[in-house]
RNA sequence: CGCGGGGUGGAGCAGCUGGCAGCUCGUCGGGCUCAUAACCCGAAGGUCACAGGUUCAAAUCCUGUCCCCGCAA
């Protein structure tokens, strides 16, 4: 079976990395061209070509695939499947119609929820108790395919994207190489439509998005501490310098306090409060500052309750 | 050569217009309290990232190196 694989960051290469050690391995890979990135702009390699090279698998990083030229000399290929992951660019129809069981999107959500670039994020940004994998068919649409195989994931109280991602990766694997094999073995991969009345979107998390609202509820902003862990990290203001929070908790509290008020300042974390509830910060990052535990952070600097967090 | 902040006892920070290294917390010893995010008394612990330079004198000024972090992309 000629096999292709595209994807760009982690995640995809945690999933190419079991492709290749299931004997999956593609004839050639496609990923975003380098970027320069990271202090010094310095010009790095996606997760998916540093792993392709190690195992010397051909590498294609068109910038686009809005073009014929850009397409021709993958369309001259001959291909029976190509599985995506997170690639990041749009495939146009010709590319669609190019492999003869279609192309293959290992998407990290119970589809039709939360379609779109960050559904990771949004899972828990809802609060939903449960996400997973879902492997569909892709279409011209944005992640509305058929769908072929899913597999649930729980989402734990203390889930961060971080933790979630990871264990999503780990669902992907078994369910790409699952179906895979199934596609070898009968020679065909049956999928179900997706109901678009249930569609929910998961857009791109701007920077903007991760800006503590203290008008909001304890717990909603606890969930936000943890879907924006690691990036872009939850911030917010104290005292006039920028903050990132990093772990924190919900606690009962009265209302009446304006948002954003410090309630009180102890080794066992700082308390502020919400519209509803207080939220009790645990783990944090000054500016310029490593992430450190609220006691350590206030060994060095002076929290007078009443100052705002904004 | 994208922009910027920082490396000072175990932790977090101040000192940086050169002149005996300081604060809060923790640790250890003692005391007090029904009790605490407690309180009181005492103690240990630092070649101020590293290497050069300027100076009577450098954590502090100059040069170079290493490491950490934020922004931007």
């Amino acid at each position: 079976m000629r096999l292709a694989f595209a994807g760009t960051p982690d995640f995809a290469a945690t999933i190419l990395s079991a492709l290749i050690d299931n004997g999956f391995t593609p004839e050639f890979v496609l990923t975003q061209p380098d970027r320069a990135q990271g202090r010094g702009l310095k010009l790095t390699a996606s997760p998916v070509k540093q792993l392709a090279s190690a195992h010397t698998i051909p590498i294609f990083q068109p910038p686009t695939l809005k073009t014929a030229d850009a397409r021709a000399p993958l369309l001259a290929q001959p291909l029976d499947v190509l599985v995506v992951a997170a690639y990041g660019l749009i495939l146009p129809p010709p590319i669609l119609e190019w492999p003869r069981f279609g192309c293959l999107n290992v998407h990290a959500s119970l589809l039709p929820r939360w379609r779109g670039a960050a559904p990771i994020q949004h899972a828990i940004l809802a609060g939903d108790a449960q996400t997973g994998i879902t492997l569909m068919q892709m279409d011209a649409g944005l992640d509305t395919g058929a769908m072929i195989a899913t597999r649930e994931v729980p989402i734990r109280p203390d889930d961060t994207a971080g933790s979630l991602h990871d264990a999503l990766a780990a669902t992907g694997v078994t369910l790409a190489v699952d179906v895979l094999r199934q596609l070898k073995n009968e020679g065909a991969l049956p999928g179900v439509p997706q109901d678009g009345a249930l569609a929910t979107y998961a857009g791109k998390i701007e920077k903007a998005h991760a800006r503590i609202d203290w008008a909001q509820d304890a717990a909603a902003i606890e969930r936000a501490i943890r879907a924006f862990n690691p990036v872009p990290g939850a911030h917010t203001l104290l005292r006039g310098s920028p903050l990132k929070l990093w772990r924190a908790a919900v606690l009962p509290g009265m209302d009446g306090a304006i948002p954003g008020t410090v309630l009180a300042a102890h080794p066992q974390g700082i308390d502020i409060a919400c519209r509803s509830g207080i939220l009790r910060i645990l783990e944090l990052q000054p500016a310029g500052g490593k992430r450190q535990t609220a006691a350590a952070f206030l060994a060095g600097h002076s929290l007078p309750p009443g100052c705002q967090a904004g």
